[in-house]
DNA sequence: TATATTTGTTTAATCGATTAAGCAAAGATA
DNA sequence: TATCTTTGCTTAATCGATTAAACAAATATA
């Protein structure tokens, strides 16, 4: 029954006997077109059903109105969320966008790379997987001249835009916050070094501890692959020391999670014996108990944010792929994990 | 600094001095070519690193080697595990797939098809929004002579592959689970009835609670949209009652999480007082206290499933868009928040 | 030797939409 | 009336890859 052939600009052509040019202005509202021709041009295009073929109108004009978005998954609110309100900016520019997922893996992401631009998208906004070290391919994507934007997991090295908070303050902001609860020994479950956002929280970490004068232990400062698993180990870890912290701030809620469970297994209070926080403020830590204190990344933001860099990049080509670096404030929630006055009152 | 113009097979071509053509079947392995011509052609094309252009070979072949997936939304787990199996399914196949997210919304949903036929998929693999009542554009889909798999929010209607889970049998088994516990008064906070899954779960519940003799109380069954949010309102609907339920099967997890913290500010003892059951095996169900009774689904078998129909649609394109139906078993997942045993142990 | 087959390649059409260039007819200007 | 503009459309080239058809040269067959 289904009408296998898709209607095409001849079709109309022909039933109307005139060229497929003709038709292909009306339908663009060419302004030397006839507004009779118009009309019936699209009158014809609605009855047929007629759909664009985008491949030949992205093939003709070099361009396929196509964003490609690579995170390293999609299963957490904060790149979810990311990715929605990205999205929503691009239709609004009549952007499509399509996204992949590298699962936190090299070869993943590779692979991403090569389908987006198979694809022959317009532009690429990607956060780098945790395993990426090589930048062979992001420097593939520039090296084809398509705009490429980083956001939460960039690159210095790469020199292109990038959207993300302020973790270096972000980890003050943490420090600071433990310091008034009153705690003196603040481990810090970190990620890889080598990734720029959790390089920056260690520093972060680092410079506040010493501001504040607190022991800057190297058996407190732990590297961890941030998955929930990893943080379990990690914390177990930090149990097993003879001088144990009385807080532990975690680069990622997931492992921050982990780590609770581990506390609560060992009958640790959380907080008063150990106070915890973690970092992305991503749901759940708002659900378990005690609910755990976290940092707000602006995932909304950061995804319009990083949609608009790119509509910038295509409305002025001539602009330079450059090291414009967009960077908001992270916002501290503070719940019961660290909250230690909330149980004195 | 970038070389902005794509090689393409006419460069070759031109290096070689032979034509597109040969360049063509030289880089596809044609028997007709010869074997010096085409380790000519392979090294000037990595020399100047060819990369086919997409858009020209899928507009020729009529063919883009792209299924798009449409998702209520990614940040499920359930949904990121599906995706991500079925990706891994049909990249071997030679596919890329295109996701979009409806967020539930019919008319993003509807903006998705659009997206997805406009960007020429050869396949779509979708899971309805919640909101979705007309189909209309499923049947675009479907006049477009293009494979559609549905999977987990299907729609007996469309009559089309399908794949997912026995939601009539899980209800069952819950009632089950709960009855030998000693629960005599089980509440359903339900999904919309008009959503085929739902409404089987719904059907299955009664049948069930019928078959154990136990009273199938119109207040004891609410429909609902199953945020997290309802599952709060739900819930305290449930305990307004005059006789409050002694457990409570929720069909989806959020809900469940929703309905958990109610009862623990109410103090309510879970299981004890009141049982709960949640749907989904979101794995935040794993990690809070109590953790919540639920149903497992098999996310990775759907997708994976739904790709090879897929690719079995392409493979044979004489099979009809026939109503073939893949129904996988479901899992429950016994935790605390239903077993009253572990607790009298 | 004459004919058939195989091998290796080229020519040219094609996918569908876009657009520069061309051209005829109508209208405006002098 | 003669010339210039504008209007409205057509022609034809183009994007890059693919492929049917054609063809020449080499090889096999009778």
């Amino acid at each position: 029954m289904s009408n296998k052939k898709k209607t095409t600009l001849k079709d109309i052509a022909n039933i109307l006997e005139i060229s497929t040019a003709a038709v292909s202005k009306a339908l663009q509202d060419d302004s030397r077109i006839s507004s009779k021709t118009k009309e019936a041009v699209k009158k014809v295009a609605k009855d047929l059903n007629y759909q664009p073929n985008h491949l030949a109108s992205a093939l003709r004009k070099g361009k396929s109105n196509l964003v490609g978005v690579i995170v390293p998954r999609t299963n957490s609110n904060f790149f979810s969320s990311v990715v929605q309100n990205m999205e929503e900016v691009l239709n609004k520019a009549g952007y499509n966008i399509i996204i992949t997922q590298s699962n936190e893996s090299y070869k993943k992401e590779c692979d991403s790379i090569d389908t987006l631009l198979f694809t022959q998208v317009d532009g690429i906004i990607a956060s780098m997987a945790n395993e990426t070290t090589d930048l062979d391919y992001y420097e593939k994507i520039k090296s084809r001249g398509i705009p490429l934007i980083l956001f939460d997991r960039g690159e210095n090295d790469l020199n292109v835009d990038y959207i993300g908070i302020d973790d270096y303050a972000s980890s003050h902001m943490i420090v600071e916050h433990l310091v008034e609860q009153g705690c003196k020994r603040i481990a810090h479950i970190g990620g890889y070094q080598r990734t720029r956002i959790f390089n920056n929280r260690i520093r972060g970490y680092k410079d506040a501890i010493e501001k504040h004068g607190l022991p800057l232990d190297s058996e407190l400062l732990l590297e961890s692959s941030l998955t929930q698993e990893d943080g379990r180990i990690k914390m177990e870890q930090l149990l097993a020391l003879k001088t144990r912290p009385d807080a532990v701030y975690i680069a990622g809620d997931y492992a921050a999670l982990g780590a609770l469970q581990v506390l609560k297994e060992n009958a640790i209070d959380v907080p008063n014996e150990i106070a915890l926080v973690g970092f992305g403020n991503e749901p759940f830590t708002a659900m378990v108990s005690p609910p755990i204190t976290s940092i707000e990344q602006h995932s909304a933001e950061i995804g319009r944010l990083a949609a608009q860099t790119f509509l910038e990049h295509v409305s002025s080509p001539d602009i330079k792929q450059s090291l414009n670096k967009k960077i908001l404030d992270a916002e501290l929630i503070v719940r019961d994990s660290s909250n230690k006055k909330a149980f004195l009152n």
